[in-house]
DNA sequence: GTCCAGGCCAGAC
DNA sequence: GTCTGGCCTGGA
């Protein structure tokens, strides 16, 4: 089952598994004790590790190559995106810290549901939640390292959860009744999951904020992530202190930061926040100081 | 005890 | 359209 890949190594200089899956983008993955990762999509898993300049892979079924490159978006030239966006100072220094991130591409319910928990929350909880959410809704799917794997519930699954469950045994607070909504709209296909695919990145974003627990936040994030719209950028508050502070130098509200980072980033906008994002993550830029008590 | 976190939403202007 | 406060939860 284990794969080594052996031609057209381009692109290995920008891949790094820890990067791409701690870069904010992803939650249902599970470091392991030998560094390697074990990431879930759809009903299938994968264990990857790097080492060095040699990565090697374990797939849940054999013949999933295809699958999982695609997954993990290598057939884009993410050196040429670099060397396209290293247009200002920061932007540099964080492509070479980030320079193994690439834009996972994710299933769309997962990504609607994970992103509407994962607003005003704290990653450990996000993640916690999507396990959970997992193991007792999604189907178990193999087993890795002795451990049981699980898919996320697609929108029938999700559908057996009540509010009550959402809230005392998910923990996922009073984001249980949008979660509810919003999985009931998918399921009955009001919002349609397939057809979203074809629409404009306009339009698609209207769809989005219509759904209940999605604002523009989020919408951009499953717009980047599940729908590959690289010309969207997300603002969470960590975006938002880096681009005040270190690229345009001036206070602005979150609408006004997201439309001048659009126009400054363009067509591969999506990419400059991860890049941004997790440097600036990493690096405590604009944190707020903690109150000694 | 108090504050805040990878925002959203309703209500007020 | 823009601004403000409240919100589950739990760790610091």
């Amino acid at each position: 089952m284990e794969k080594k890949i052996s031609k057209n190594k381009n692109w290995i200089e920008n891949f790094d598994p820890l990067e791409i899956l701690s870069c904010g983008q992803a939650f249902h993955w599970d470091m392991e004790e030998d560094g390697s990762f074990t990431t879930v999509h759809k009903d299938q898993w994968a264990n990857v590790k790097k080492e060095g300049k040699n990565i090697s892979w374990i797939f849940s079924e054999k013949d999933q190559k295809e699958e999982w490159f695609s997954y993990f978006d290598l057939q884009t030239d993410y050196k040429g995106i670099i060397e396209r966006i290293d247009t200002i100072p920061l932007m540099k220094e964080a492509t070479e810290y980030g320079k193994g991130i690439r834009i996972l591409k994710q299933d769309p319910f997962e990504t609607i549901m994970t992103f509407i928990i994962s607003a005003n929350n704290h990653i450990p909880r996000i993640t916690k939640a999507v396990k959970d959410l997992s193991r007792i809704y999604g189907k178990e799917i193999g087993e890795y390292n002795g451990r049981a794997l699980y898919s996320f519930p697609n929108p029938e699954e999700f559908s057996k959860a009540s509010q009550e469950e959402l809230r005392n045994i998910i923990k996922v607070g009073y984001r249980d009744k949008v979660l509810i909504e919003t999985g009931k709209r998918i399921l009955s296909g009001e919002f349609d999951l397939a057809k979203a695919g074809s629409l404009s990145t306009e339009d698609l974003r209207k769809e989005l904020l219509d759904l209940p627990g999605v604002g523009p936040k989020v919408a951009d994030c499953i717009l980047l992530f599940a729908y590959q719209r690289m010309e969207v950028f997300p603002v969470d508050v960590w975006i938002h202190r880096v681009m005040e502070e270190y690229i345009f130098g001036e206070k602005g509200s979150k609408k006004e930061i997201h439309r001048k980072s659009v126009e400054l980033f363009g067509k591969e906008a999506g990419y400059a926040q991860q890049y941004l994002f997790y440097y600036g993550r990493a690096k405590g830029i604009g944190k707020k100081e903690k109150k000694p008590h």
